[in-house]
RNA sequence: GGAGAAAUGGCAGAGUGGUCGAUUGCGGCAGUCUUGAAAACUGUUGAAGGUAACACUUCCGGGGGUUCGAAUCCCUCUUUCUCCGCCA
């Protein structure tokens, strides 16, 4: 959510930012000033009653003490009075208020201004490149294929105890999950991140906080009976921890990740490019989060972008990064990096990490603020990355590793899964 | 699941209808003393809206109510603790 203040005073670098996402902010935001000035001039005609009110209780209470009860309940009925305009102007401040929020919930983060024009995944800007794309030998299977060739994924049997989007993994492939989550969160770990197990079900409040309600609600799976949701991603609950918090200036930057099988209901996404493990209702994610400074939160980017970079290139897996467009970034956020890794027997990039910068725009909700001595209390910045998705991360693996003896896992995860050839 | 108790500022903990945004202690910050530190002493120390700055308003778990007036009384929800039951 944009700050009212951020709005107020720069209404049309908000607009002409916005216009970067292709979204059209003046109407929208010309009423919530409306409705702003329309809340302070409630407010204020509220005050002034409260006020009155205010003073007339205590000079009853005054009154009565000093037994003058005449003239106390002379003061009773005007007191009365005002007690009525006033519970008329709490609604009317409540209504705005509410109409404003819903307002203000529809416009997205503003774009930073490193952040590319553009409509479609087309216009992103790609920034880096690196690693060999493998030829693959005559005969090359997709990952599908090869699951089935080896018995490492089972998607019929997860059709059978669940539903579509449900594998089940067996025997090495189990193992290699359990290896690449260990991998993920002890590189994570050894770079500073402190590592939370979190619940992977929220409340409604958490939600919010973090962006997913109301407008994604048919994203989560929601256990209706206790009001609960399945979360999307690590980041609702570990952002989440940070909700109504005030931190001190020192304790910035504030680096967690976290393990998690992620849910999403992805409603009205099938078809053959969701085939095997390249779209699933559940998956596993080890997520990074930062809290930072806001005059810091760039160079925080930057360094989230290295981290991710390190992994791909030690997992030996060829990876672009994508600076996203303005049309096809996500509503929070300002500045986006995507990294693919190209899985060369379905020959095209699969997105693999997404590293974001949310400048304020989360931690308004959250009410994620840190205060420098005595200063008042400021908003901090969050951002959050994938490091990494595992199942996009094993399709590429399988595919670009196949070879005629088995499939080759890379050095580094040999000490954590105890093979070196899937066959 | 059943019975009872509780929820107050960063923490501990007073406050049961009137001047309480709230006694006090600890912690934090500033100062005095000291070469410096500690100790001691003094002062200061929540958030939101609002204002040029004041003023003013709101907030004592959430929501609602009674009253001229609520941290204090009532209703309701949530959470925590104790006992019992069940249980990995």
């Amino acid at each position: 959510m944009l700050q009212l203040t951020y709005i107020r005073e720069k209404k049309d670098e908000a607009i002409e930012r916005l216009a970067i996402k292709n979204f059209d902010a003046k109407p929208i935001l010309e009423q919530v000033l409306e409705l702003d000035n329309d809340r302070r001039k409630t407010q204020n005609e509220l005050d002034a009653i409260l006020n009155e009110a205010n003073v007339l209780a205590k000079q009853v209470g005054e009154l009565y003490k000093a037994g003058k009860k005449a003239e106390g309940d002379d003061l009773k009925n005007k007191s009365a009075a005002l007690k009525e305009s006033s519970k008329k102007l709490e609604e009317q401040l409540a209504s705005i208020e509410k109409q404003q929020h819903t307002l203000l919930v529809q416009v997205p983060n503003t774009p930073s201004t490193k952040v590319p024009k553009g409509k479609t995944p087309e216009d992103n800007e790609n920034v880096y490149q690196e690693g060999e794309i493998p030829k693959l030998p005559e005969g090359s299977k997709p990952h599908w294929d090869l699951a089935a060739k080896y018995d490492l994924i089972d998607f019929e049997l997860g059709v059978k105890l669940t539903g579509a989007g449900f594998p089940v993994y067996k025997g090495k492939m189990a193992r290699l999950q359990r290896a690449l989550i260990n991998f993920f969160l002890d590189r994570a770990t050894a770079a500073g991140y402190l590592e939370i197990q979190p619940p992977i079900m929220v409340n409604a409040a958490s939600g919010y906080a973090t962006g997913q309600l109301p407008d994604k609600e048919g994203q989560m799976y929601h256990s209706t009976i206790d009001d609960l949701y399945l979360i999307p991603t690590a980041e609702v609950p570990i952002t989440n921890i940070y909700r109504d918090v005030i931190l001190k200036a020192e304790q910035l930057p504030i680096k967690n990740c976290g393990y998690t099988p992620c849910f999403r209901r992805e409603a009205g996404s099938y078809g053959a490019h969701v085939r095997g493990l390249n779209r699933l209702h559940q998956f596993d994610k080890v997520e990074i989060v930062q809290v930072a400074h806001p005059d810091k939160s760039y160079e925080t980017l930057e360094d989230m972008r290295n981290y991710v970079a390190g992994l791909l290139r030690d997992l030996e897996l060829p990876f672009r990064i994508l600076k996203l467009c303005g049309g096809d970034m996500s509503f929070a956020s300002a500045l986006t990096y995507d990294f693919e890794t190209y899985s060369a027997a379905q020959e095209k990039w699969l997105e693999v990490s997404s590293v974001s910068n949310f400048e304020t725009f989360q931690s308004n909700r959250l009410k994620l603020r840190f205060k420098e001595g005595d200063g008042k209390p400021v908003l901090a910045h969050t951002l959050n990355g994938s490091a990494l998705a595992l199942p996009r991360i094993v399709a590429t693996m399988l595919e670009n590793n196949q070879t005629p003896e088995g499939i080759k896992v890379p050095k580094v995860l040999v000490p954590y899964c105890g093979f070196e050839l899937i066959n």
